[in-house]
RNA sequence: GGAGUUGUGGUGUAGCCUGGUCAACACGCCCGCCUGUCACGCGGGAGACCGCGGGUUCAAAUCCCGUCAACUCCGCCA
């Protein structure tokens, strides 16, 4: 017989109905004349009712076990009203069974299906097949599985082809460590995996392709994190005859399309900001504009400052900066505030000046070094009201950046700041093209060897190569970077000329992006793109912390698949073939 | 490469600080009973020598050292 419903789908319109529903005994409960089952498939479950007039196939539920297989052929039947459970979406019916067929029996499980939340990844890893049938993973492959639907549906209208570009491809010196293939026909040759197909895409804008995307994995052998894995998958797409904006609004309606598609609601378009703006007022170049909270420079206010510390690092050239938590004195201790301090120093800081607001004047340790009008200033510049904490911190811009930027992310956190709506987009803009490398005597880029500098910016190049902006972009999501992109350079010279400033002589440049440089040289149009990561865009979308759990078969923090117990040894003739040799 | 947290029956935890009837609890599993449950209920039962190795001690799940694994963070990730 074949199955005519998913088990989740079986509602009050079918009541009367022979069904035919296949699945897993997600629980059986056997009061001895009577047995219940919930019935389970990627769907939902359903309850079964077995009843005794019906000798063969009570006597056959009697024996089933959890998570055996079965084929229930029967009646949906509308529940009385005091047997409704109304938590349950098929609550208002159940099947009465006319016939049961056994298709499989399985041994007891590691772990129950339905507590899956609690169980340790470990385990949850090793018997990833009972994992999956979790709702939670089985809502979380169903998101996945929209958005890149999604993706494909817009991109296709707005006449983009998808394009798979190779797996095996060359190695690339520069960035992430890369995952090696060892040629069996080219001895002592590897292959590299992509770290992404950027060279491949840039090609294929030469090509006169003009708009191209795909659902690129993408290798990295780094170090993992909750929110990096060694292959993940990216939504990467090129287009020609663009400008920076253009490409902003192409990226604004596929996000308006997948988060739709998944039941949300954004609003477009998003905002952009330059890199240094976020800098200044976030300290990150990622921050969580969820939270209104952030970074005021004060630096005017204490340049004659009596307190040594302030005069003499703005003296220096530093910065004063500072951040009001609104109405943290109660909720922040001493013992906090020590913590806090704590942490702004293994962030680089030298030490964290704190006030608290209370009475209309300026509480902290080391308020006696400040004269009654810088505190008025102080007071007026914050805007602080009764209860506040003010915390102050100086040193060169960047440091002061980066350790007010992580006092920021702690402080929303301590302080359960509400969030001022639940998606907070943004563009950041305008990052620096190069930053020198002391140690070599060189520049590098800041991102993209490709990206194209702002254009005003390109004389500067041979100036002062430092204050270069470029037209290199992220998109950011709740704090978490979401895409990266750029325009490109389109012609061989400039291109050339960035990576003489990288100090890449010709010849290198020839070898390492020579397929590149060559395409540029016959006419390529100008053009940019991005890269989104999928995994972190369907993890946010799931509300889940790690995008392993958007990924079907993840790998552990040591890179290891404890499914496939991967990577693992091979035979010695495999090595052989690939002119290999292992040395301890 | 570094730091932190964790590691006890199939699963999740308690016990560890204050070494000695402390191996406990819940779920699951097995057997039996039960005609309306839906995390069914009730009764009975099996199952871990406490990640691994070493040390201290009369005695170690418990203290110490090492090691492995999982997770988080720093480095790294153009």
């Amino acid at each position: 017989m074949m199955r005519t419903n998913y088990c989740g789908h079986v509602d009050k319109k079918l009541a009367g109905t022979v069904q035919v529903l296949c699945g897993w005994v997600n629980s059986y409960r056997d009061h001895g004349g009577l047995l219940f089952l919930d019935l389970r498939d990627r769907t939902g479950f359903v309850q079964v009712v077995v009843e005794p007039s019906n000798k063969k196939t009570f006597e056959l539920a009697a024996t089933l076990r959890s998570e055996y297989v079965i084929r229930v052929t029967g009646e949906v039947k509308p529940r009385a009203a005091e047997h409704v459970k109304n938590e349950n979406p098929t609550g208002e019916i159940e099947i009465i069974a006319h016939e049961i067929e056994l298709l499989n029996i399985s041994v007891p499980l590691p772990f129950e299906v339905d507590t899956t939340k609690n169980i340790s990844e470990e385990t949850r890893l090793k018997y990833r097949y009972i994992d999956l049938r979790s709702p939670r993973m089985v809502r979380n492959l169903t998101t996945r599985h929209r958005v890149a639907q999604t993706a494909r549906r817009y991109f296709d209208k707005n006449g983009f082809l998808e394009i798979e570009t190779p797996i095996l491809t060359r190695s690339t010196p520069e960035g992430a460590r890369d995952y090696l293939v060892p040629s069996r026909v080219h001895e002592g040759m590897f292959y590299a995996l992509p770290q992404s197909p950027q060279m491949f895409k840039q090609t294929l804008m030469a090509s006169g392709i003009d708009r191209y995307f795909q659902l690129a994995r993408a290798f990295r052998d780094e170090d993992l994190r909750s929110d990096r894995q060694p292959e993940h998958t990216q939504i990467d797409m090129e287009m020609s005859f663009v400008s920076i904006s253009d490409i902003f609004r192409m990226g604004e309606g596929l996000m308006k399309e997948v988060f739709t598609a998944a039941g949300e609601e954004i609003t477009t378009p998003f905002i952009e900001m330059g890199y240094d703006e976020v800098m200044n007022k976030y300290g990150s170049d990622k921050p969580d504009l969820r939270f209104e909270i952030h970074i005021q420079d004060v630096t005017p206010l204490f340049a004659k400052s009596a307190f040594k510390v302030f005069h003499d690092s703005v003296a220096a050239g530093g910065v004063v900066r500072a951040i009001r938590a609104e109405k943290a004195a109660d909720k922040i201790n001493r013992a906090t505030l020590d913590k806090l301090t704590d942490l702004v120093k293994a962030n680089g800081a030298k030490g964290l000046v704190w006030f608290k607001y209370q009475g209309g004047r300026f509480y902290g340790p080391p308020a006696k070094f400040f004269s009654a009008d810088e505190f008025a200033k102080l007071q007026s510049a914050l805007s602080a009201g009764e209860g506040d904490i003010v915390f102050i911190g100086t040193d060169k811009v960047k440091t002061v950046s980066n350790y007010l930027g992580v006092l920021r992310k702690e402080l929303i956190k301590l302080l359960n700041l509400k969030p001022l709506k639940k998606w907070a987009f943004l563009w950041v803009k305008n990052f620096p093209l190069l930053e020198y490398v002391a140690e070599e005597d060189r520049w590098d880029a800041a991102h993209n060897p490709f990206t194209a500098p702002v254009e005003e910016d390109i004389p500067l190049l041979d100036t002062d190569p430092g204050k270069v902006r470029s037209h290199q972009f992220d998109l950011v999501l709740n704090g978490v970077e979401l895409a990266s992109g750029s325009v490109r350079n389109h012609k061989r010279e400039l291109q050339e000329k960035i990576l003489g400033l990288m100090k890449h002589s010709k010849e290198q440049a020839a070898l390492r992006f020579g397929m590149l440089l060559n395409a540029l040289q016959y006419g390529a149009p100008p053009h940019g793109g991005f890269g989104m990561g999928l995994d972190r865009l369907a993890a946010l979308l799931c509300g889940e912390e790690s995008i392993r759990e958007v990924i079907a078969f993840p790998k552990t923090a040591t890179a290891f698949c404890p499914l496939t117990e991967s990577p693992n040894t091979v035979e010695e003739k495999q090595l052989k073939e690939l002119h290999i040799k292992i040395v301890k």
